[in-house]
DNA sequence: GTTTTTACAAGTCGCTCGTACCGTTATAAC
DNA sequence: GTTATAACGGTACGAGCGACTTGTAAAAAC
């Protein structure tokens, strides 16, 4: 047999490609050529990799969406030892908002899925599939709070996770819209959370908002700009 | 001169081909040739009426929103004679929501734009400046709701306006990808509204939601289903 | 050293796209 | 009637598309 190379770390290159076009130009806006251009490589190589085109997005996607929750991961990894419910969910939302150059790619091209997902049943699965568990890990959050008496018990329930998730998405819409900054994306976040958890305590470390500042000094989990 | 027509009909005639086809398979999908046939019109003649297939995209875009405007009025006018600001905030927002067919596709329609609108300057300006006059108008509800003591006055915000326009749009969104349906989405508004307004007032005929009923059954402003 | 198989590169095919152009008809102005 | 012109329908063009086929080099297996 010839000379073996390593199939998953081509194929990431190529999709690297591809979100690098999609990210200013649509997923349907791109073309193999166009990716096979921006990776350097042949349409051949390209075809290799990757038996049809929608073969490539679905994957491109998969990763996408693999590389978020990553992202959501670390962050959340990234906090105090103990954080509280609080942190934790602020730190989730803020890891769905475009908030760098990175996450603010990754939504872009995420957005430009969306626009087929909502007709191909193929990729409307793959990208449906993630909110549940989100959904879950929220409301087990919440209900970690409602323990700990951060919050009234009757909204320690998934509806309140579902509200949080779609207002987040909401926001990080708008952001790349540019109706408003990250920044006021994230107050806005702050805003909302405020009136789940109350002011934020003085016996914890992450800041509340307070009457117009940005709400959100230098805290661990705070991204820089776009 | 030959036969005048009413150039504005035969525009709109063929920007609605263009969402019947848009609604299911995305704008991108849609050639001119397939709008003309749908419209049951030559491609001879849609070139007639929009010089380019980049004209006719953004004359249907800014009709998609102008209906969708006008629909939402039409939802508050429908209101009991002196609705409270509650009332018509969350007429407004069930109007962003695609509870109906109709509703469905301008929103699917407008999915497809959007992810259009991210990368495209011109289109990006169309989709955004409708959302300040929509979050002012928020606001406004708002401030009535907090000189009546509905709600505490200091969140009579803007920024509160824009965190309920920001939710409304999320719920939406959902809704088209399949996550939740639109009863669930109106009952996950409903929840928002009643932590904003607080449960539903006895004096209102407004109906709040109770544990898990429908939440809306019968209100002059409750759409039908999808 | 021969064979086999992988990893490509390059070219080609049939198709669809937006756009441009031309021809025809019908009507309003004179 | 004649003419001018809007309102089309039909067709053609050049470009770009995804998919496919073929050619080739090289390395692993024997």
């Amino acid at each position: 047999m010839p000379k073996k190379v390593d199939h998953e770390a081509r194929r990431r290159e190529i999709s690297a490609a591809l979100w690098r076009l999609a990210n200013t130009r649509g997923v349907d806006g791109v073309s193999l050529r166009d990716v096979a251009a921006e990776a350097g490589v042949s349409l051949g190589r390209v075809q290799h990799y990757f038996r049809t085109k929608d073969d490539l997005l679905l994957y491109a996607l998969r990763n996408i969406n693999r590389l978020a929750t990553e992202r959501i991961r670390q962050r959340i990894e990234a906090l105090e030892d103990e954080p509280t419910p609080r942190t934790v969910l602020r730190a989730c939302c803020a890891g769905m908002l475009p908030l760098d150059a990175e996450s603010r790619a990754g939504l872009l091209v995420g957005a430009a899925y969306y626009s087929r997902a909502v007709h191909d049943p193929a990729l409307g699965a793959e990208a449906r599939d993630g909110i549940p568990r989100l959904r879950d890990f929220f409301a087990d959050q919440l209900r970690l709070a409602a323990e700990r008496g951060d919050i009234p018990p009757e909204r320690a329930t998934e509806d309140e996770a579902m509200l949080l998730i779609s207002l987040t998405d909401g926001l990080a819409s708008y952001v790349l819209l540019g109706v408003h900054g990250p920044d006021q994306a994230l107050a806005l976040l702050d805003r909302h959370l405020t009136t789940l958890f109350g002011p934020a305590r003085p016996d914890r470390a992450d800041r509340p908002e307070g009457s117009d500042p940005p709400a959100h000094p230098a805290g661990p989990d705070t991204a820089g700009r776009d």
